[in-house]
DNA sequence: ATTTGACAAGACGATCGGTCTAATAAACCT
DNA sequence: AGGTTTATTAGACCGATCGTCTTGTCAAAT
């Protein structure tokens, strides 16, 4: 509707835009290094300078790219809700592995992440569902969309399991899923205050002990009014 | 041997100090309103006139009774870890209840303190946790010790429980009480994030269900090294 | 060359952050 | 009472931050 037909328009006059899908265009730089930051401080301590600065950005092309800090902040979950789904998507899907394995995979490798970082940057998800408080609201419901989208992904992944014979036929996958992203993002939270990945080895370790379990462990709860 | 001796003495002069024991004096008070909202939005989120104001203490006052932001910040962890002490040996020290009841009457006392502020609030610890790259660096190991302190008293439960029979002798209690208190932050983060309780319903399930479960599910890992 | 629109530089003012100094209040002493 | 000592408060201070705006430069189309 709105950008139809891009291909044949008669050619905008003017300076054409720089090609922003560019992974280092300004915009791109000042999304990454947002979350880069934002991820270790979270959203209310970091000032927009602060961001310009270090993606070496000037400060009078912040608000050519965004409206205010608020809509950067937005984009900024969804540049990472984005990121982190491809991730996911990565490890969840690749058929060569047990699907069980692919768990492992993908907890090896947030693993090894925070670690790239000496521990200090933790989901930024987790950053900001903590500041709640203090944030606009619209981030509310984005960041719950967030996690049921990564948990959705995750059911996919142990509802494989299931059709393996990995995991007993009687579990819950969509329970486990989010039992596990609710523990999870506790252990991030952990692993960060103690820079040391105790808390993901221990939570991770737990978890996929509970779902091989033979006794059932979750008991399905009423997901009826579980709507955003 | 520095304040010995308080009731000989011969009476300082100049005006008396108030009695800050007084639970509304002012130092109380700015102790209680900046548990209250940083719990809700954070540390870096909130000036301290925010809180002096919802405190009604003058602004001059503050740096009286305060040195600086940061040490009024951690004497409010303590008081917070001191609150919580009590609250949990009330619960965990309970010998008229089962220890897995005891467990399970903190988890609702801590439910119906979310309810009772629409869920607005959340822990302090795990709030400040996640702040930790904006933060003073002293922070970092007043809260990891409080978490473990809560740990220790959760453990405890656990192991009466344990002799009582109610959960599997070769169980690691310490491991669990770990466990425990990774997923929990988890959970009170995401019921925050929600603003509904499922989050901690989910997650005190799951994990009161592992604990009994007869297979093995937490491999005890080096506790050896796991100290601050 | 000139137009057009994309982008950059950096000042701006209002506001608010934490901190500090000077004033006031409340006891005590002789 | 009048002065001394200490507790508490009033409010100034200065630097930072946020969002905006004016001005300038650049690249392509005409």
């Amino acid at each position: 509707m709105n950008r139809a037909a891009s291909v044949s328009e008669p050619r905008r006059r003017g300076r054409p835009p720089k090609d922003q899908s560019q992974p280092n265009a300004p915009r791109a730089r000042l999304l990454r290094t947002g979350v880069a930051i934002l991820t270790e401080k979270g959203f209310s301590a970091v000032g927009v300078e602060e961001i310009l600065d270090s993606a070496d950005v000037p400060k009078g092309s912040f608000y050519h790219y965004f409206g205010s800090k608020e809509a950067f902040g937005l984009e900024l979950i969804d540049a990472y809700a984005a990121y982190f789904a491809r991730k996911l998507d990565r490890w969840f899907d690749d058929a060569a592995r047990a699907p069980l394995d692919r768990l492992r995979d993908f907890i090896a490798d947030a693993r090894s992440g925070m670690a790239r970082y000496g521990y200090r940057r933790g989901c930024l998800v987790g950053n900001l569902g903590q500041e709640m408080g203090a944030l606009p609201e619209p981030f509310r419901k984005r960041l719950a969309a967030v996690l049921r989208d990564w948990e959705a992904r995750t059911a996919r992944c142990l509802h494989a399991a299931q059709q393996a014979g990995h995991i007993p036929k009687d579990a819950d996958c969509d329970s486990l899923a989010h039992f596990f992203w609710i523990g999870w993002e506790g252990a991030v939270l952990r692993a960060k205050l103690e820079r040391r990945p105790d808390a993901l080895d221990v939570f991770a370790r737990g978890f996929i002990a509970m779902i091989q379990a033979k006794e059932r462990v979750i008991v399905p709860t009423s997901i009826d009014e579980y709507r955003g």
